[in-house]
DNA sequence: CGCAGGTTTGATGTGTATCAAACAATGTGG
DNA sequence: CCACATTGTTTGATACACATCAAACCTGCG
């Protein structure tokens, strides 16, 4: 652990996090603010209801933001990725669940202390700004992804966006991974069941689109294919 | 039109929208750079591709954001109700379209003027990062909406949804409304067809949950039972 | 009045949910 | 280390909801 506390030196996010936008010296006097969390595969960061007064930056792992309809099933409304914010900065208590998906490591902020460095470092603003800009991007495609007619479409389309998800490279995505979503997690973000999606998995393989390892292992092997699926 | 051009005074979203947050001073110099424009039901203020280099606080009407899959069919990804802002502040160019639904009154902005506007006036950044969050709530309830399995209750959510919309007060809807939305794009922004749009609400009025006069007008009869409809 | 765009209604087929059971994979205690 | 429980996944048979195709019907407007 570095002197801040936080190792931002070191973080993997520091050039890509909201955090990355302030000078070094107004980052470190944040990181003093923040602290590291590490949750497993399963553990809860927000829970719904909750008094909303934290927030955080994903460094590693995945997050889910979920919600529960009447019948139990749950309903997946985004998926964090490391650099990713999560946290509503405005409303007094948490509408969503937000869960690891895989075990994860964060830097989380008490509300208070985000608040009071946003006053003083008007560029930490605008950095949030833009995350918040990039994140509605992102759900408007997750809604595109669900607004598909036919499972295909919908499981090509998420496989393609886990794989991009998966590799370091903003261009093209990783060619092999392991899905940090299980089935029933897959089905309840593109809003199918559990068979389906596994149906689609098999039919896909099937086709020889892709290979898979164990229930989690996905190898793409004819990923241009598979984004033609998508359309 | 006002000292100010664009007549603030008496802006009915003046203090709900992002500008809200400035001081009368700040707000009327931000006012100077700013013009009003209108738009007629079915034009476009955006059109994916264009270089990105304005954005708008909606004043009346309604707006669609949308985006075509591969065989022509529109797709509505959000829709943007007065006081909500839209425009891609970060990204070079528009990812997707912006048309009205109604006759609209927009107030524009190019990019340069909001970005230097945000340099100098702090508590706009806060101001439009409060907004950005809400649209990402916003955009999660309809991703909640379309996950609904049945047809029936994403019709119903959407009724609900248009009838907070439509009202003035947050609370509670509007008993009485006009849809600004057409089947094809109710059907477009649930992800389902025109047929099945206008059969379901056939079998709303036919349950007594709603009445219709003309193919837009709707009154909401039982609006509780149509909430429950939803869950 | 008559046209065009939008809406409703009907008949039919398909895709996905549902129900059910077998089958890994993973972890636990003896 | 193996028997066992547990959780997640696959596979199959069936039913139903929605899409699709087709045609008639409003509604607003020139």
């Amino acid at each position: 652990m570095s002197a801040g506390g936080l190792g931002c030196a070191e973080c993997p996010v520091r050039d890509r996090a909201a955090c990355s936008a302030l000078e070094p010296q107004e980052r470190e006097e944040l990181a003093r603010a923040g602290r590291i969390r590490t949750l497993k595969r399963g553990e809860t960061l927000f829970a719904a209801g909750d008094r909303n007064d934290a927030c955080a930056t994903l460094i590693e792992g995945a997050l889910k933001v979920t919600s529960f309809d009447s019948q139990g099933v749950e309903r997946i409304l985004a998926l964090v990725h490391p650099s990713g914010f999560t946290g509503e900065l405005f409303a007094p208590f948490t509408h969503h669940d937000v869960v690891a998906l895989t075990d994860s490591r964060l830097c989380v902020f008490s509300r208070a202390q985000l608040e009071s460095a946003i006053e003083r470092y008007p560029a930490l603003a605008q950095a949030l700004l833009r995350r918040s800009q990039e994140e509605i991007h992102e759900t408007r495609e997750l809604i595109e992804l669900m607004g598909r007619r036919g499972a295909a479409g919908k499981v090509a389309g998420l496989l393609v966006a886990m794989s991009r998800a998966a590799s370091t490279s903003p261009c093209h995505g990783a060619q092999s991974f392991d899905l940090p979503l299980t089935r029933g997690e897959i089905a309840g973000l593109l809003g199918l069941t559990i068979e389906t999606v596994s149906r689609q998995l098999g039919a896909l393989e099937a086709k020889g689109l892709i290979a898979r390892h164990g229930a989690r292992g996905i190898d793409m092997r004819q990923p241009r294919q598979l984004e033609a699926l998508v359309d």
